[in-house]
DNA sequence: TCCAAGCCTGAATCGATCG
DNA sequence: TCGATCGATTCAGGCTTGG
């Protein structure tokens, strides 16, 4: 299937290597044509403006770091340009490329990336498990970010396991959206003072399920924003060759002492990410959302003593009470809670039903 | 809060109605700053991909010299740029836009949006409970769709219904990834033959939760793609006022006699879990004058650690500290800043009760 | 040794109002 | 218009601590 690099062009290459130094000079002195695979996880340029804290008073560590300040638009636009041209010269033919950012910098680097003619093969939304809330309650909570995968030309050959994605998946197709938690514990690299070594580590999980879906073992895959270095653990865990690029020296001694201590084959490697296998919750609003029960409409207990209004947000109002169903039911019944699910019942064609039976639909819906 | 549009600059706008025409001519039509919410779900430019071919392989080093390449693009860009002018200059300074899109065009619709000023406050994936699966096995299941919503201008106020969105999130808050079915079954507008009335109908679920969340009962809602009037039928029945604007008699149709068939909902069930900034402003002094709270008592810190004691004024003064509830407390615990009302009790029957309780009790006298 | 409770933290474009 | 002040606001997972 996939070309796998020939021994001759690797030989030029520094394969398993950490190079210092700005990415787009390291990739034009590197052979053109010469890569699988490029993971990039470049600057996302988040423009922040003060401190943050949360409720309790704690200071939000956020990346303040120099390497992530652009002055405009324009200037992180050109950024862009120019480390994508050098990407994209080292690129086989048959290569592809991955980049990952958030709303800050993500449509500026996709639409880059199709004015260099890249083809989009997926974006892929990584949906975090555990992500910071928002503090301040101003807007959602932003709990994921988005990845592009591309080949280097439209209708190019690109590498693509489709059977090995589907097994992690439990035998089903895999999706555009993955749910992951994001990198803490034992995982995240520490400094000597124990503080995290780099603000925006990412998870191995991810570049797992990156490098089984789109790469070979044997392929060479490059990180041009290597930081401490996950794209290189993983691709020596999975017997990937990797290059990386890193600036900064802290970073790269990091991630070579993470690299020095992986061994091939480690068990942990062959671990694939478990997913919890929980009844999927389903808020009563989403009944609301859908259509299956209308604002205004009136719900009954069970018994029928207590009548009840569906509100727009999918709370209740019943006799000046408003809250969950679960929150009236319990306040109706004077009992210290209730499970709304089974209390509250609409009426159809005469009867009364309970709710819980729609969100069994939904429930059914989902798999 | 939210500023609802002056009954004057209403009756200039043809409100609630479905307009026929090119949607930029139509919006250059309408009063400059008069719609709160603009939704759009332009198209997707799919068809690029017959022009994005180059008729002659020359193999230019496939950068910046393709003209036919970046000519396709740039249609679709100029196109972008020219709609969301319009549209940007009817939108109210207060007002905010979404956007919808998929790979093919969504990262274009982002960059051009950031480059005419408009601020994002989130990207939000709309993940879909049962997408069309990959058939041919080549690529991910295409399984989401990436809305934008941003607001006219950086540091503008704009409209979020939090504690709406959280109600409807059983009490947590609500993310930026949203786990929503496709319109299917009965709410899928068929044609004569029984066909599909439209390729991209949206469900009303995804409006739903973004009419409840960023707009309020009254707000003008414009769509200056409407297709089947998915955007006009929720806002009909949360009780917003919505302008269409489509091109194609067809769908014009299809939507009007959507929109007459529904009935609004119930006044009260529009209503939304408010917020507290909401709630009247109590300075802490009213409490001294009312004679809820006496000169000289003493109040204890959220722990016990720190007393201070209520001055005439309504300030407090503790350990050589003098000022306002919030400034004592935040001096005391050496934090940037204090809630005084929920940090400070006060002492009844030997138990200690947040000073925030007598606020609620003057909050509940003046409705 | 195990369990429960508490603590810590994560790529964040995170006010509104009064004077 | 700007500065000072008020005062609203957090979820999940993994680790640590204590019993």
């Amino acid at each position: 299937m996939t070309k796998t690099t020939t021994p001759a062009a690797q030989a030029m290459l520094p394969l398993n290597q950490i190079l210092a130094g700005d990415c787009i000079e390291v990739m034009n002195s590197l052979p053109e044509a010469s890569v699988d695979l490029i993971f990039a996880d470049p600057p996302y340029n988040l423009q922040l403006r003060g401190d943050l804290h949360r409720p309790d008073n704690s200071r939000v560590d956020a990346v303040d770091d120099d390497w992530d300040q652009f002055g405009s638009f324009a200037e992180y636009d050109r950024f862009t340009r120019d480390w994508l041209t050098a990407a994209r010269r080292v690129l086989k033919p048959t290569g592809a490329i991955w980049v990952i950012g958030s709303y800050h910098n993500i449509f500026r680097l996709g639409a880059e990336l199709q004015n260099q003619g890249f083809w989009m093969l997926n974006d892929v939304v990584w949906r975090k498990a555990n992500p910071m809330p928002n503090f301040r309650g101003k807007r959602l909570t932003n709990a994921h970010e988005t990845l592009i995968w591309a080949s280097k030309t439209e209708g190019a050959k690109y590498t693509f396991n489709y059977e090995a994605l589907k097994a992690l998946n439990e035998g089903v197709q895999m999706r555009s959206d993955w749910v992951l938690p994001i990198c803490t514990g034992h995982e995240r690299l520490k400094d000597e003072q124990g503080d995290k070594a780099h603000p925006t580590q990412k998870p191995e999980s991810l570049l797992h399920r990156v490098l089984v879906g789109t790469t070979n073992p044997g392929d060479v895959v490059l990180d041009p924003f290597f930081g401490t270095g996950t794209t290189g653990a993983v691709a020596k865990k999975l017997g990937r060759h990797y290059i990386g690029i890193e600036r900064e020296e802290a970073y790269r001694k990091a991630a070579q002492k993470r690299l020095d201590r992986i061994r091939i084959f480690d068990r942990e490697a062959l671990e694939v990410t478990g997913s919890k296998r929980a009844e999927p919750r389903v808020p009563f609003g989403t009944l609301v959302e859908r259509g299956m029960l209308s604002p205004g409409e009136e719900l009954y207990s069970l018994g029928s003593r207590f009548k009840a209004k569906v509100r727009a947000d999918g709370t209740l109002i019943g006799r000046d009470i408003k809250g969950s169903i679960h929150q009236v039911g319990a306040q109706l019944e004077g009992a210290p809670s209730c499970n709304g699910w089974t209390y509250w019942h609409f009426k159809r064609e005469g009867k009364l039903v309970p709710i819980d039976l729609l969100r069994q639909q939904i429930r059914a819906e989902m798999n």
